[in-house]
DNA sequence: GCAAAAGTGTTAACTTTACACCCATGT
DNA sequence: ACATGGGTGTAAAGTTAACACTTTTGC
């Protein structure tokens, strides 16, 4: 980067709290370091801003560089600079948290490049490198907060996806059981579900409808005050 | 700050979106530039980071030598990092929002250093330096946001205050009327005002009733889940 | 035919909104 | 005595919460 003048200077880097979300429940992705400190160590995905970049880009190279993905909801978070968060010297990190859908598999793929990566369910994480525990729980409270506020829930589900799958989603990420009944008259109140005319398949009980999120009707709304809620 | 090994580098600075409120409404604390860039232009308080500070120290420090003002609401609102946002090369800013009590006049004494520095109305102010009007308007839509749901309102109020002065600062902030029955219905349904025994006095009117916002019954409540709402 | 999840309405409790007059004080 | 803002309650509308059974499908 250009520093042509004399002030403090210190390194900056961004950091990705990367959630997925399946079966099993809410995952987050973990890379596992090979290089001194903390070599062996997981570690959020993330890396060193480059000279030309803005920090929104730099979390979306490092994204694409260790997912794949390309077209993912994408956050600031925080911005972490404790004087001694990084024992290689003054690093500052911009975090940044990530909503992918765990369903198209093109995300699993790129993540075996040469490190090892993987989905970690975000109840049992193992110890994690640097302060990224902190910025690990900082993450999970702003999608606890955000979600229930803003649709992004959909961001984690496939494009289609039944009533029960959206709100086994909403009870993982807030850590609570919803009524069935109010959950659907609620949520197919707002009117922003598609109804397909698609139904699961291959389920050994009465197949569910599928929905899918109506982006441009929300889009459209949003600009006219309305609000998501719950 | 130490930067030992061969990474991009940029210099940190903090920048500080200063609220206080009168009865003339919400204003926001500018300083004049001494110096190029934007010499002349106004610009949020702000400057670099130091070695061994971390961001919110760096924050505060900055709040303390630009309006004396010590204990005061502070919060990280956002990192602003684009490439040429600042002329002189890489500068990456953390902003944060920072909300005072005008009525402590040791405020506005320190403002009064070398450089001019004055509280303008939010309504109408000048051509701001770098990208400082995007901050601003950022911290303005977060104080909206926050106003709601966190009782930070009272930040912004002497000590004692009276029910009106409260609903002032919340239809200014808000940029509504709420209802006066209503509103102090909802208010005191909470028990989080203290009445004391005090009145307003020099008024050509009833005068009213002071109270204090109760700090440690709200902790106490917010640890066991409470949530205040308007 | 059984196990598993899908789908569907009603009622009571609570919350929010709308609304108007008398009171205390200073000039 | 008048102007100014302080202080107070109720009812209607709307929202949320609680709750149980029938349907469809695969095995």
């Amino acid at each position: 980067m250009r520093t042509p003048f004399r002030q403090p200077q210190a390194s900056v880097t961004v950091d990705c709290v990367v959630f997925g979300s399946d079966e099993e429940g809410l995952k987050v992705l973990l890379i596992e370091r090979g290089v001194a400190p903390f070599k062996g160590a997981w570690a959020l995905p993330g890396g060193f801003v480059r000279e030309n970049e803005s920090l929104d880009e730099a979390a979306r190279r490092e994204l694409r560089e260790e997912t794949g993905a390309t077209s993912v909801y994408l956050e600031q978070l925080y911005t972490f600079g404790e004087p001694l968060r990084d024992p290689r010297g003054r690093v500052v990190t911009v975090a940044y948290y990530a909503l992918v859908k765990l369903s198209d598999h093109r995300v699993l793929q790129a993540t075996t490049d040469a490190r090892a990566a993987a989905w970690m369910p975000i109840g049992k994480l193992p110890r994690l490198a640097f302060d990224h525990r902190q910025i690990f729980d900082s993450a999970l409270r702003r999608l606890q907060a955000k979600v229930r506020y803003q649709p992004i829930g959909f961001e984690l589900l496939p494009r289609t996806f039944t009533l029960s799958q959206l709100q086994r989603l909403y009870e993982t990420v807030l850590e609570r059981t919803l009524d069935k009944r109010n959950f659907r008259k609620k949520i197919l109140a707002m009117a922003l579900l598609i109804e397909t005319d698609r139904m699961e398949r291959f389920v050994s009980h009465r197949a569910a409808r599928l929905y899918r999120f109506d982006q441009r009707k929300y889009k459209a709304l949003e600009s006219k005050g309305f609000n998501f809620e719950l």
